[in-house]
DNA sequence: ATAAGTCTGTTGTTTTAACCACGTTTTTAA
DNA sequence: TTAAAAACGTGGTTAAAACAACAGACTTAT
């Protein structure tokens, strides 16, 4: 990945080449690809890495061991996680990372920041700085999950996601990122029930939708 | 507040006396208080500052036209609040705080911390690594909500929370936070619901409580 | 082009949680 | 100390979602 683009990235940002390269040797930035369907980490793992998707979007998840899985989060192009448990020393990680299409994922070793961090290199500053915009956006996209799931109708929980993805996207009309079953496993549902519903919301005219095409009428 | 205690805050840990000074004085560091039920901060607010719990507890919590509730954390001594919203620019909340009993707060502008942050000052740059842990640590408890309402049953939302409770305090018998209609709306279920799997739950031996103390029994 | 596999929607059944009304206990304040 | 208010639990009813089974549409690979 060349430093071009990089420089584009949040976790960068404000950074000049050299501080760049420093950044890139001292954190041991590796690149690695991945299939559609690949776990990238597993529930239970310790991780000193990060990662950043450079192409392809990831999900993060949660599986029980009757199969349940709950998605708590969808990680796009230029997106990160696991950033919370590389920070945290000691903390087990609760999730799984998916690969949700084939994808190359950028691994950062932030784990040992806190040992790099003397105050005085400024690039380590400039950094954590970035790191700190990326954490308190993390916890906007977990808040946001919690509310989309508030609602105890199924029709509540699916107008309260498809209203946020409207807002972000500023339009009525826009592409989710989630196929039904995951949809479902978003928002905590049975996806025949999502389906259901989303079929009455159709005929009532409220909606109309084509895949994971949806369109907010009125 | 006198500077001895708020050196063992997490958001000063590492700096010295002069540091913690400079700190207080450049994010205008005031305190006050609230009675029980306060609304500390509400939903569309935008707010340049962040808060720590003093003494008594605060719940960050999310309500609806409808008068539905669902709260998102319980924040007590010692812990911070809003500091995701204090650090994005123009993020609206989407949560209030309210005081969960007689409390006082302290508060600390850091909204203009981009502004400060010419990465000299070495007091800015503890002071963000230190934001850095506690923006993580907000994320974990975050996440950890999501597991404990992702089973779909009450009684597996239930012991999600309580298993989750008893491993944090090292304990089987521990309390909670919450009053009944607090844990409920926690757990985004209906208060008589749950006291209703409570009750069978205590039939069935598997855990005893009363008021706000439990049990997990075996 | 075809076959296998995946994704989506439909119908019907069963389980379960929300909702409502009320009684009891506990807490608070006068 | 007592009255009022708040918190908690219980039973019954109803509405809704989970679950199961299946059919059709669409996708993918050969």
């Amino acid at each position: 990945m060349d430093t071009q683009s990089l420089q584009k990235s949040i976790i960068f940002r404000n950074m000049n080449d050299d501080e760049i390269d420093s950044a890139l040797s001292a954190l041991h930035a590796v690149e690695k690809k991945y299939k559609k369907d690949d776990i990238i980490m597993s529930a239970g793992d310790m991780t000193e890495t990060m990662g950043l998707v450079i192409s392809g979007s990831v999900t993060v998840e949660s599986n029980d061991i009757w199969g349940n899985r709950t998605i708590l989060s969808h990680v796009g192009t230029g997106g990160f996680f696991a950033e919370t448990y590389a920070l945290l020393d000691d903390e087990v990680m609760l999730v799984d990372v998916r690969a949700n299409e084939n994808c190359r994922i950028l691994f950062f070793r932030i784990g040992s920041l806190s040992k790099l961090n003397n105050h005085k290199d400024i690039w380590v500053n400039k950094l954590i700085f970035n790191l700190l915009q990326i954490s308190a956006h993390k916890n906007l996209t977990l808040s946001l999950r919690s509310f989309h799931t508030a609602p105890k109708t199924v029709r509540g929980r699916i107008m309260a996601y498809l209203n946020s993805v409207s807002l972000q996207n500023h339009s009525a009309e826009f592409d989710i990122p989630f196929n039904r079953q995951q949809m479902a496993d978003y928002l905590s549902l049975d996806r025949t029930a999502l389906s259901k519903e989303l079929g009455r919301m159709r005929n009532e005219g409220v909606i109309s939708f084509r895949k994971n095409h949806f369109k907010i009428i009125e």
